[in-house]
DNA sequence: AGAAGAAGTGAATCATTATTCATTTGTTGT
DNA sequence: ACAACAAATGAATAATGATTCACTTCTTCT
């Protein structure tokens, strides 16, 4: 035997595999899924299309981890967000304000990952996204109910119907508005005037709808 | 001159043009946008594929107009039930009640103009869709607001909250459940009563976001 | 240094479908 | 019947972009 694959290397082609992650969140996160092309991804990586498909199975698994990357540091917030202490409808409150808010300001990946048309393999990614959002607030919800503070309710549905009503309200505000065919993905960039006055009606909205109460 | 476009000709003409759009329809509403080609529909319409492009501009045009097609009902049927006499949130109940058990009788339409991705120029309408319900919950609201017997709320945001919530709450069950790769777009059925049971829990929670009071 | 094997390369290939267009068929009015 | 024009045809083309693979380069170990 000659060749043994050695830590060095094993290293050295996560590191490949990682930059390849990386550009394609970036290119992503500059025109969303449907201006990424393996061909860019790879340039920008500086390597060739071949070794794009030496580390990833194929196209749409590669951008199904870049949606899963992208994915994890938004509910990861949330989660942080509804750890919190205070009562339930409060961190419910805070979490959704944050999620709003990181979405506006990063309003291309928010829209990726919230609206765009993308393959039904990264799409999968996406039902999961929402599920994962969905059970973090399903858990603060049950713990309302439990405690006392939350009206009995199905948990599960009304963390959905929060998930909804933030993503749907945010679709509008995150559209690209598009403008040159060749320039597609033109994010639209609010004050942060403009994100407060648009995140208070929903808030409310969304916590009557849990809390039964008028805010 | 010789031939002149007469009106038996343009009778025909729009017989050929609906008969396409009602095959491009039916393939939808069996197997999604995405097993939609323009070959099947011709073929179905009992046309050359040409045949399709003398009527339509191209397949994102005929297929916007599917969507289009199949929007309009469902918008009206949301419009008649908000239109019944009664009070603003009892209206609301009722057309979102219709809503969604429309969509979970008909699935694989209502999961296409839900979810299903589709290209960005059918997505358009989308966006027009979810827009249009959304203006006519407004409407309502504004109505409640009016006469005092709904709090005042900004509608609009209102109104953008309950149609996500109600979609991101059909999203789950309308998914399909992808089985053969080969037979793609499986429906998922429900009984009438798991319909009620899932129809409930969302209607508490969007009349409270809309009320701000406990039902 | 050299053998053995792994990783990297990128031009060529493949696959999928939308779209076109030269040709055929049908319709109208004289 | 025929000229003039329109509509229909569908095989051929085009376009896109993912994926492959024969070959080159790099690593490791003796």
């Amino acid at each position: 035997m000659a060749y043994r694959e050695t830590e060095k290397m094993r290293q050295r082609k996560a590191e490949v595999r990682e930059r390849i992650l990386r550009c394609a969140f970036r290119c992503v996160s500059e025109g969303g899924f449907r201006n990424a092309q393996i061909n860019q991804v790879a340039d920008r990586a500086g390597v060739a299309t071949g070794t794009v498909y030496r580390h990833f199975e194929s196209k749409a698994e590669l951008f199904a981890e870049v949606f899963r990357l992208a994915t994890e540091r938004e509910v990861n917030k949330v989660a942080e967000a509804l750890a919190e202490p205070g009562h339930a409808a409060d961190r419910l409150e805070r979490a959704l304000r944050q999620f709003a808010e990181r979405a506006l300001h990063g309003p291309v990946m928010a829209w990726s990952l919230i609206a765009e048309p993308v393959d039904p393999r990264v799409e999968g990614e996406r039902l999961e996204y929402r599920r994962a959002y969905a059970e973090h607030f399903e858990r603060t919800i049950g713990e309302g109910v439990e405690d006392g503070s939350l009206p009995s309710q199905d948990a599960r549905l009304s963390a959905t119907c929060l998930v909804g009503a933030i993503a749907e309200s945010l679709v509008g505000p995150l559209s690209p508005t598009q403008q040159a065919p060749t320039l597609p993905e033109q994010p639209a960039a609010l004050s942060d005037g403009q994100i407060q006055t648009l995140i208070e009606p929903i808030l409310t909205f969304c916590l009557q709808g849990v809390t039964g109460q008028r805010r």
